[in-house]
DNA sequence: TTGATACGTCGGAAATATCCGACGCGTCAA
DNA sequence: TTGACGCGTCGGATATTTCCGACGTATCAA
């Protein structure tokens, strides 16, 4: 009932960790729940927030399903992230200001 | 006792546009809650919680606290995101080049 | 001092998230 | 066909999140 937040995705680390497992290739359900200290049903579900979030595709291959990576609604969160770059370089410039003006002294 | 989480702090909407707002210079608590349809301890909670993973600074004024954006921890998420961005270009171009294979058809 | 304002936080309600065991369905190998 | 495997999903337990009203504390204006 939950919508694809890509945010709300990414909030949990094990579903941080399937998309970097991920980036390696597609991968089997099982063959991911044993890299995690968690029951497949689990993994099953966090593949499932993953999937509303358009994050990962599934490819049926026999009995196996494969999980594709889709990073591309990842440029959201970049997008978002933008709206604080320029600011929050103007901020980094401004502290290595006061690190100048420290060591100065 | 949660954890100091950028990725959870982000994952609440309200939250992001707490950020959002912070950009255009501090503020006080009565002062945000006014843009949101919720209460002043709602804010003030998501506050906490955005203070815990240090995006936002307080500065005490008389009976007021005006709130500080600071946007150096979502350095974490640019680096976390940059683990896949050369990847998603890739896709991106592969995706290019599959629609560029069909206008030729 | 007195009354109003700004805020944090507690207690609790409601919703949501996380996880597991159990079950059912489709697929494979024999 | 039979039995084992891979998977999704349901029911339910537990934990966490989100929100509010109520309260206490500090500050301000008069």
């Amino acid at each position: 009932m939950s919508e694809p937040d890509v945010f709300s995705a990414l909030s949990n680390p094990v579903r941080r960790e399937i998309l970097l497992q991920l980036r390696k290739g597609p991968r089997a359900v099982n063959d991911l729940a044993s890299g995690f200290n968690l029951g497949r049903p689990a993994v099953s579900e966090h593949l499932q927030v993953l999937r509303k979030a358009r994050l990962v595709r599934e490819e049926p291959r026999g009995r196996e399903r494969y999980y594709h990576l889709d990073p591309r609604p990842l440029s959201e969160v970049d997008d978002w992230l933008k709206a604080f770059t320029h600011y929050w370089k103007q901020r980094l410039a401004a502290l290595e200001d006061v690190l100048d003006e420290e060591s100065r002294k």
